[in-house]
RNA sequence: CGGGGCGUAGCGCAGCCCGGUAGCGCGCUUCGUUCGGGACGAAGAGGUCGUGGGUUCAAAUCCCGCCGCCCCGACCA
């Protein structure tokens, strides 16, 4: 169908996701090694993410600001953990206005260090807390293996920063920011996620403890779809974050910080992305409806660009995101594989048949090619019936990743069977209470890494099937993007 | 940073072994016929062959250097 325009994704998974971007305009290579340019039909699709995702973040409580790209490097130095995980990647600014800069300037890889500088300042009594910020920005991270959305070596983000009185109420927030991101990708991206713990050997540099949303994508392959961190009170006393609490203590704060980045494009494209490229989850979709109006003669055509109008009009009342594809250059049959390729997820064909009826054909994306055609629905339902099909779609798409998910978590209690699994492009799910060591020894041997630590455990704890330790938590291994 | 591949028209590629007028498909422009699952005809436009040097009467082609990008791995959202 797609003829040839695309690899299939059982032939070459990674050939598939990169011609589709490309072919579906979402993405073109930047001129620097490992960056991009996101096209209008990508930025769409991440703003409805930021919408939706912003929209969450309100409804909790916080609030937006803006802190700076360029970040003195001695900020960075301040947290001995945070500085050494990321300087192999950072950009650092030597040169400016012609002349050698007296102090490096670091393009933020991630905002901790600037925000917190301001958080000392800000933060004087237990009445000023908590503090519930979130921006909207860039940051760079310079990566040796980039991949376009997945990693870049600059990418859009939110990151959330906030600091509270006690450690409960850090844990708490960090946890319900977490629930907030798995609601996001459940709800709005129709992506099964799996709330988990990430090890230390994977935790973010200076968290405590980070936590992930953790996806399989349509090659088995899991992606950390979005991070919360429980970041302790590693960076308020690397900038000396105190406040005079009720009791008259002066008190560091705790403190948190959630991220979720342009990445969950890729998560989107990777989840529900057929051989005739891109699916979009209904929700999130650019267009949630295309129609194509079809005519033969001149005659034809009066009558059908008028329902057409009609059809748009009623449905852009019902507050869908409806577009119609008049260029005449095109045959219906080549626009419905464009939009197919770009994922809408209905499409409604319009012709004279179809005028002479006063009714509409619907097609839906999930189900491609004939098979997913209902002929005859009225004009007057269209709203209703395309409401309803949305949700369908929604439901269907969520339901289809859950199954292939969960087909491909098998649980595993010898090494043999684990590397079988692994090298099947499967996740193995394991008693695991292994030292770091071991972990890395896995990592090694197998490629797969241990995406997480579900919070969902079972009430008892178990033998651990790699190091036979006792008292082991279920874990997730798997290869990982 | 290791391994592999590729730089020739907007995109995908052939041509390179064996040096001699730069080609094919798609796309693009104009006109006409078309249009319910990637239409057809005619006429056009479009390339300092990544880059620097060397060999040669002559280099996309042979030799040396450099640069860039992609893929696979190690590090990371």
């Amino acid at each position: 169908m797609a003829e040839g325009k695309i690899p299939s994704r059982s032939d070459d998974y990674s050939g598939w996701y990169l011609r589709t971007i490309q072919e579906a305009k979402m993405v073109d290579y930047g001129p620097v090694k490992g960056t991009m340019v996101i096209r209008p039909y990508g930025y769409a699709l991440w703003e409805n993410v930021q919408q939706a995702l912003d929209t969450r973040f309100k409804a909790t409580g916080h609030v937006n600001a803006y802190f700076p790209l360029f970040i003195p490097y001695s900020f960075l130095q301040k947290e001995a953990e945070h500085v050494e995980g990321f300087s192999p990647e950072l950009a650092l600014v030597t040169h400016a206005g012609g002349e050698e800069l007296a102090e490096p300037v670091v393009v933020r890889p991630t905002s901790e260090t600037i925000i917190n500088h301001y958080y000392s300042q800000w933060v004087q009594s237990w009445r000023d807390l908590p503090i519930l910020i979130n921006q909207w920005a860039n940051v760079v991270r310079w990566e040796l293996r980039t991949r376009p959305f997945l990693r870049t070596s600059e990418f859009l983000w939110q990151e959330g920063h906030t600091a509270h009185a006690a450690f409960e109420e850090a844990e708490e927030e960090t946890l319900k920011m977490l629930g907030v991101y798995a609601d996001f990708a459940v709800n709005e991206a129709a992506i099964p996620v799996i709330q988990g713990r990430k090890s230390e050997n994977e935790r973010f540099a200076g968290a405590d403890n980070t936590y992930t949303i953790e996806a399989m994508m349509g090659d088995g392959k899991g992606l950390q779809s979005g991070t919360s961190h429980n970041l302790g009170q590693n960076f308020a006393k690397a900038f000396d974050i105190q406040f005079l609490d009720q009791d008259n203590e002066r008190k560091y704060v705790w403190q948190t910080s959630w991220g979720l980045s342009t990445r969950m494009v890729g998560a989107i494209i990777m989840t529900h992305g057929d051989d005739n490229g891109l699916v979009m989850p209904p929700r999130l979709a650019p267009h949630q409806v295309v129609i194509v109006p079809i005519w033969r003669k001149e005659s034809e055509r009066e009558a059908v660009l008028a329902l057409t109008d009609e059809v748009e009009a009623k449905l852009r009342d019902a507050g869908i995101r409806v577009t119609s594809d008049r260029d005449d250059s095109h045959t219906a049959g080549w626009k419905f594989n464009e939009w197919e390729l770009k994922g809408v997820p209905i499409r409604i064909e319009i012709g004279p048949r179809d005028v002479a009826k006063n009714a509409v054909v619907f097609a839906r994306r999930d189900r491609p090619g004939r098979e997913g055609k209902e002929f005859g629905i009225a004009v007057d339902s269209v709203a209703a019936t395309a409401q309803q099909w949305l949700d369908d779609i929604h439901d269907s798409l969520l339901a289809r990743a859950t199954a292939f998910r969960d087909e491909n978590i098998i649980d595993v209690d010898d090494y043999e069977q684990f590397k079988a699994v692994i090298a099947n492009n499967q996740w193995a799910r394991v008693w695991w209470a292994g030292s770091n060591a071991q972990e890395q020894q896995i990592k090694e041997e197998t490629s797969a890494t241990l995406r997480c630590f579900p919070l969902d455990q079972p009430d008892e704890r178990g033998i651990c099937f790699f190091s036979g330790n006792p008292n082991a938590e279920i874990a997730l291994f798997g290869k990982g993007y």
